[in-house]
DNA sequence: ATAAATATGAACAAAGTTTCACAATCGAAA
DNA sequence: TTTCGATTGTGAAACTTTGTTCATATTTAT
């Protein structure tokens, strides 16, 4: 009897769920309707069995003989994950990552509306940015707060970016993108994830020749 | 008695050497010369007998009562991890994306040099872009193998990412860093990381109220 | 010199994760 | 209606990863 209510699902099986609803998104577009978990397993590089078990702590989404109707466990995953909604999210830094995250398209499209940017350098301060205008940080509090945001990513140099994050969760943020090439030091109620496409360029060279 | 040689690592301690290797630097910046399996846990979050079992996969790099000199093991990560020469990169897409990775700086700062550009674009082929001139995709093949390159990135649509895959590792790549959001096929004998940013946000909502 | 404090590296134990294997179920076809 | 092939969901087994403990080595204080 699988239950949605924290089960103490394992992490890793959390970070699977979004690799899964990508695939399905892709599946779908390409105009599948239904699927099994042996052929995402294809798809994904994992075994079908993997697939089965991760969906199992939520919830009986397939037919048996039949595999998953696609929108259906789409409809789940999203629910699971509480991405079956917009968030609205704060976007510290306006400097070159800055603007191209908030150029992005792609956080919109699914589901992740920065809604605020925020910077130190008195010249950006006042500057438009893909229909935002730039704010001091002395204006963070007022405006996160004021909006209940509880998301932000972090694109400022790695000197800056603990104290951005102590600001940011001081005033309710509760989960962190951190572009940052450091460590952040959080408490456990706050979650971060890390991008630094260095580290990940380095976990490859070990195994080249 | 450890060795340096495939003594099959789990891939999952090569990915936290990076990691290490980062939390070094920024200590010896500040001025450290000795660490100690504790002090890093701290930083990290990571357990002491953690750090001392990865690294003892690859020898002993510490002195009991001591700690660990911090030029030195960052010296033999690097060795470990192959990072301690320049690597040339291939970047595929030269739209906003690419143009954000040509410019940055951090890639050439820690060893990876990104030394051709390639785009499908009419318009964008012939054009500068940080030093290089972009290139058509059919000269791929040409560079690529003149320069036995092994190592690329990915910057282009999802729905061009697996051919432009297939192109790269058909001249020799091995290693590629994607920024498509699709899983990759590949061979086993080519490494893939991928960097989709809603990836990781979708896997922090989660845990928000 | 000696004792106390600190720290590694290795062996062992515990916890967590993945895979296996199979009963139960479904839909289609004979 | 019965059979057949496909596919799920799941408990148990196998494997991987993390944490604990301890013998030993080094430094520092007395």
């Amino acid at each position: 009897m699988p239950s949605n209510l924290s089960d103490n699902i394992p992490d890793i099986v959390i970070g699977r769920l979004p690799i899964y609803l990508r695939a399905l998104n892709r599946l779908a577009q390409d105009g599948h309707e239904v699927t099994s978990s042996h052929e995402l397993g294809q798809i994904l590089g994992i075994s079908s069995a993997q697939i089965r078990k991760d969906l199992s702590h939520f919830g009986g989404f397939g037919k048996q003989g039949t595999g998953y109707q696609i929108v259906f466990l789409e409809e789940k995953l999203r629910q699971v994950l509480k991405v079956n909604r917009e968030w609205e999210v704060a976007l510290v830094g306006a400097g070159d990552l800055g603007t191209a995250l908030a150029h992005y398209g792609g956080f919109a499209e699914r589901g992740f509306k920065i809604s605020c940017v925020f910077d130190n350098a008195k010249e950006k301060i006042g500057k438009p940015l893909n229909g935002f205008t730039v704010q001091a940080l002395d204006e963070l509090e007022t405006t996160i707060k004021a909006r209940a945001i509880k998301m932000a990513m972090i694109a400022v140099p790695a000197k800056a970016a603990q104290e951005v994050a102590d600001k940011l969760i001081a005033v309710g943020v509760r989960a962190i993108l951190n572009y940052a090439p450091i460590n952040l030091n959080v408490p456990p109620e706050v979650r971060v994830q890390y991008i630094d496409p260095v580290i990940h360029m380095q976990r490859m060279t070990f195994y080249l020749p």
